[in-house]
Formats: C-alpha cells, structure tokens, sequence
DNA sequence: ACGCTAATCTACCCACCGGTAGATATATGG
DNA sequence: CCATATATCTACCGGTGGGTAGATTAGCGT
C-alpha cells in the first residue's frame, strides 16, 4: 500500500512534468514550477527522481516503449499483412493521439535526454522501423502490397502518423477512433493495396 | 560594398548559429559557443544581433518562408493539377532537405521563439495548409484526384513530408533529386491519382 | 602620418535555477 | 504519550550564461 501511494506522487509528478514541459519546453520549466502547480517545494521532486533529466526520460521512455508495442500487437496477431497493417497504424495512431504531450516532449527535447536515454530510445525507433518494414515486406510477399522501396515507404508511413502530434486536438472535428481508422486507411492507400485482396 | 560585408557577417553567424542549435539545441548552445566557432567574441554578435531570440527568429522564418514559397511556386505554374502537386511536393521536399538543420531547429525549439516571431510562423504554416488543401481540392474538382477528406490529407501529406528532416541525411543511399521525385509519386499515391490522367 | 570613426574586445554584472543540507513536521509502533 | 523513522520543507549555494559598459584596436579619409 505504502509502494502505490509512492507510485501514485511519482505518477502525479510526471502528469505535472508533461503538462509543463509541453507548454513551455524543457528548459523553459524549473522544478519549483512544477512543484508549485502540485502545491509542494521542490525537494518532494528529488525524493521521486534524481534529477530534472531523469524526470524527462521517465516521461519519454515509456511513451516510445508504447508506440513500438502497438506496432509488435499488430505483428502478433494472425492476419493477413492488410490486417495487420491497419492494426499496426491504427495502434500507433491511438498511442499518438493519447500521448501527444508526452509525444511532442519526446521528439522536441532530444537534445535535453541523457546519452543513455537517449541510446535506449534510439533503440526502440530502430525496433520500430525494422518492424514496419517487415510488415511491409511480408504485404509484398503475399501480392497485397504494391510497394517498390520499403524501406523509404515505413519512414514515410511512420512519419505520417508521427507528425499527428502537431495537429491533433483532442476536442477537434473528428473523434479518435475515426482518426485511427483514416489514418489507417491512409497507409493502405500508401502500400498500394489492392481493394479486394486475396479474393478475385 | 560595406553592407555586403555586413550582410555577409551575419550570414556567417547565422550559419555556426545553425549549427550548433542543431546539434546541441538552443539551450543547450551559448553565444560564447558560437562566437568561439567564429573566432570571435559574444559582443559581436550582439552588433548584428538584439538579442539570442531574435537570432533563433533569423534561423527559422526564411526557412518556413522557403517552405510555403515552394508551394506557391508550383501553384503559379500552368498545368494540371497532378503536375502542380507534383511539383509542389518535389519543391518542399527539396526544401526540407537543403535547410535541414534550420527545419529541424524550427520544428524543435518552437517553444523558445519570441511571442512575435511564433505568430509569423503560424501566420506561414496557415497559408501553407491553405495553399496545399487548395491544390488537393482542385485535383479532385478536376477529377484527378480522389480524396475523401481533403484538409486531412492535407496534414498527412504535409507531415510525411516534413518528417523526412528526422530521417534525412545529405550522404544517404538516394541523392535529393530522386528524394524529391519519390516523395512526389507518395504524395500523389497518397491522392489517389490515376495513372492516366486526363486522356484515358 | 594623423586623427576620427566604427568595429571589436576585455571584463564584468546579476538573475536564474538545478541541486542540497539541515531543520521540522507527520506518521508509526510500542 | 513517547521514540523513532519517514516525509517534506526552509534556506541556501554556486555555476552558468545572457546581456552590457567602457576600453581598445583597426580601418580610412585627408
């Protein structure tokens, strides 16, 4: 008990974290900023986290770790490569859109990350890349997709859902789950898919 | 004569300014850093300069500028509407790709702009969205284009696009010219262009 | 060569902020 | 109700870096 009330203040720094970093930027928030939007001082935060660094790659890591999960979801089901595209866009999506502070801290204040941090997050981007372009090559294989440089076409792909952080809003003219869907429909259009598949 | 060597002095801050806050971020650059690059010292650059803001605002406006300059270019051409958005794509992709590192800084440091400088950043990227939604709506009056939501694909084409400056490097396997005729066949993919356009 | 002007440097200020030591309050257990 | 431990605060330090005043140098016309 005493352990969730602890995760649940380190939970409640982060949101504050987000929240402010986004708003202002990295540097452009101190410690006693976020402290004070939590009506406490600032060495509460250094009970929670080493440093203000450590605080900005709690917030990025997991939401990268997220974003390459819902890619490894999708290549985990059983489906063809057409479903498993959609899913794995339509996932990444989602991730995006219900992260987007955290998305946006993460591809703006790259250069504020500990070398460490920033290696681990690097990682999963290569993860992530590798994995798109596995299911595209597999949609290729199978005669689904129609794709002539698979490699350009996942950086292309990922970039177009990635890019959302800058535009979406969560109260905007179109609810998420018909963004999901879109956007997923974008990327198929993208592959070159064939409307009728495996059929005719 | 001597405006010219002015003239020429600031570009040459601008350029180490470009630089450094691409590698290390604004913050994370100091005007000492970039007048010892130059060989100089940090009240020189305060004589072409007011302030380290107003150099970051002199990084990032002509670049967006370029951006929506392309754009237009390709609007005032005489052509079809694939060709204009050909052209359009293929000229923003060239920009992204020659400006780099000020994109990449224009993209990161939003956050650290002036009040003033941000709101004519906006003012661009409006009249970039505009520009580009236009462009799509005539394709599709035209009946070359088949697109559904045409401010959506606006922002999926536009961030597919502007994404390539994460990706992109200057020694990579494919030279800028074929970048930029690849990312204009994704981009009128992306349109749903038929092949065979007016004739057929 | 001399004096004037403009460019550039030396040396400094001071606000800001990440980080910490030690005091204080709060909760737990006997 | 006290003792102990834990959580949190008050008060501070020191490095950093944007920005500037005044000295200095270099260029240029005559």
């Amino acid at each position: 008990m005493r352990d969730e009330i602890i995760a649940y203040k380190r939970e409640r720094i982060l949101e504050e974290a987000v929240s402010l970093f986004y708003a202002h930027g990295f540097t452009g928030t101190t410690l006693d900023d976020i402290a004070a939007e939590l009506g406490v001082t600032k060495p509460f935060i250094y009970t929670h986290f080493k440093s203000k660094n450590e605080l900005l790659a709690a917030v990025c890591l997991p939401t990268i770790e997220r974003s390459v999960a819902a890619i490894e979801n999708a290549d985990n089901t059983e489906g063809t490569p057409t479903e498993k595209l959609r899913l794995a866009i339509a996932g990444f999506t989602r991730v995006i859109m219900e992260r987007q502070p955290a998305i946006a801290i993460f591809f703006r204040e790259e250069k504020n990350l500990a070398p460490e941090a920033l290696a681990e997050i690097i990682q999963a981007q290569k993860r992530f890349d590798r994995l798109l372009s596995k299911l595209l090559t597999e949609g290729v294989a199978a005669g689904e997709f129609d794709i002539p440089d698979v490699s350009l076409a996942a950086l292309v792909i990922g970039g177009m859902i990635s890019w959302s952080y800058t535009w979406y809003r969560p109260n905007g003219r179109l609810p998420v789950d018909e963004l999901c869907d879109r956007m997923a429909a974008f990327a198929l259009q993208m592959s070159g898919v064939r409307l009728t598949p495996v059929s005719a």
